[in-house]
DNA sequence: ATTCATATAGCCATTATTGGTGAGACACGG
DNA sequence: CCGTGTCTCACCAATAATGGCTATATGAAT
C-alpha cells in the first residue's frame, strides 16, 4: 500500500526562499508532496499535529523557539513521525539534542537536492541519514551510556516499574498479575515508555534499560 | 601446618562498641588474633595493606565510602586476604555487588559469636560463608550464568548470527534481508534458539544472550 | 478554579511472534 | 552408502505485542 502513497514532507524553515524551493523541489519529485510549509517553530507546534506529515524537514536556527526545542515538544505529539534536522552548522552538541529530543536524521543545507530526497525517503523507512562525520560522532557517543539514562529519568515510577518487568521478560499479563494493575493499564504503561524512549519494541526498549543502568548496578537475572 | 599459626583479622567497623565487642571476641578465641581495628572505609585503605590480615571483617553501612567500595579497592592490593561483609541487612543487590568485588562471604550482625567465630575460619580455609538464604541466590545465579554460556555454545554459527540480531531487536523480516534468507528461515533458526536455550520468548534469549558474553558471568568466588 | 501529570482502564485493528509439522539440499564422518 | 546435523524454505494456527483512539479519577501545581 505504501509503495503507492506518497510521502508527506512538511518544511520548517524562517528562509522564504529556502522554503520555498524546497517546497518546490518536493512538490515536483516523484514520490513527494509537500503536506506544510512553516515559518517559525510556534506555527510548527501549533499545526503541525493536525498535519501529521510523514516527514518533517526542520531548521535548527529559526527565530524565536529553535527548532532542537521545537523537535522535542513535536515529537510526543506525533511520535510516528520522522524529523530530519537541517543546518548550515554541523554543531556537535545541537546534534546529540535533536537526536536526544527525537530527530532521526541530520543533514548540512549543502546538501545537493537529489540526496536531500534520498535521505527524505531513507528516514521514512526507518534509516537515519546524516552525513557520515556526523555519524562517527553519534555512534561514538551510543557506545557511551550517556544518552539511555537521560531517556530513562524521565520515566515516571510506575513506568519504570513496568520497565523492570518487561526487561525480565514477563508476557503483559505477568506484568499485570505482578503489578495488581489490568492487562490494558499495562499496555497503556508500556505505550508511554516507548513513546518517551523512542522505541517501537520491546527489545529496544530492554536494551536502553540495560545499557542505562550501569555496570555496577546489575540486576538480579533471578529470585529464588 | 596451619593449626597452630593464629588467623590474623581485621575489623572495619564504624560503631564503637561494636568494633570493641568483636575485637574482644576474637582476642579472646583460640585460634584468633584481632590484626588491626579501623572505623572507616578511608583509613582502612590506608592501613590494611600494612597489616596484611588474614582475614578482613567488613561492615556495609560505614559512613563516607561504604564498605562494597572499599572492598573493590582493597581486594586488588590484597588478593591474598579474604574478606567477608557484615551488616545488618539482607540486601540481594549489596550481596551481589560485594562478591563482584571480591568478598567472600556474607554475614549478618544477628550471626551469634560460635558462628561468627566458624565462618571467619570457614573462609581462611577458602570457604564462602554465608546464610542458606544468601548463598541459595547466589547458586541460583550462578548456575544460570554458567548454563547460559554452555547453553550458548551449543548454537551453531547460523543460530548464533540470528541471535545477534534477535538481540539487537530486528524483527524477523529484518533479520531476514540482513542475512539475505527468508522470513521462514529465520522463524526456524529461532524456534531452533528457544529449543536450545529453553526458552520462549525473544526476551529471555536476549537476556541469557547478553549474561553470557557479560563481565556478569565471572565466577562467583563461592563454594556451596 | 483550572490546568497538568499520572495512573488507571477499555476498544479496535494490525502486525509480530511463537509453535507444530514437514521437507529438500548439502556436507561430513563412519 | 547411510545416517546425522545444518541450513534452507513452506504452510497453518494461535497467542502476544503494538498503535490509535478515548476516558475517568486523583493529586499537585498554578
Amino acid at each position: 500500500m505504501k509503495t503507492k502513497m506518497k510521502i508527506r514532507v512538511s518544511i520548517v524553515e524562517d528562509n522564504l526562499r529556502l522554503r520555498g524551493s524546497l517546497s518546490k523541489l518536493i512538490e515536483l519529485s516523484e514520490g513527494f508532496e509537500c503536506a506544510s510549509r512553516h515559518e517559525t517553530a510556534e506555527s510548527a507546534l501549533a499545526e503541525l499535529p493536525g498535519v501529521k506529515p510523514d516527514v518533517i524537514l526542520m531548521d535548527i536556527n529559526l527565530p524565536g523557539k529553535n527548532g532542537v526545542d521545537c523537535v522535542c515538544e513535536l515529537k510526543p505529539l506525533l511520535p510516528k513521525t520522522q524529523i530530519v534536522m537541517f543546518t548550515v552548522y554541523e554543531n556537535t552538541e545541537l546534534i546529540f539534542k535533536a537526536l536526544a529530543a527525537g530527530a532521526s536524521g541530520y543533514l548540512l543545507k549543502q546538501t545537493p537536492p537529489d540526496e536531500l530526497l534520498t535521505a527524505l525517503r531513507d528516514v521514512y523507512n526507518g534509516g537515519s541519514p546524516m552525513t557520515s562525520h556526523i555519524a562517527r560522532k553519534v555512534v561514538a557517543s551510543f557506545l557511551q551510556t550517556g544518552n539511555a539514562s537521560r531517556e530513562l529519568e524521565q520515566l515516571t515510577p510506575r513506568e519504570q516499574e513496568v520497565l523492570d518487568h518487561l526487561a525480565k521478560g514477563f508476557l503483559y499479563k505477568e506484568i499485570a498479575d505482578a503489578m495488581n494493575i489490568r492487562f490494558d493499564t499495562v499496555h497503556s504503561h508500556i505505550r508511554k515508555i516507548y513513546e518517551k524512549l523512542h522505541v517501537r519494541t520491546r527489545t529496544e526498549a530492554v536494551n536502553k534499560f540495560h545499557r542505562a543502568g550501569s555496570p555496577s548496578s546489575q540486576k538480579l537475572p533471578v529470585e529464588v
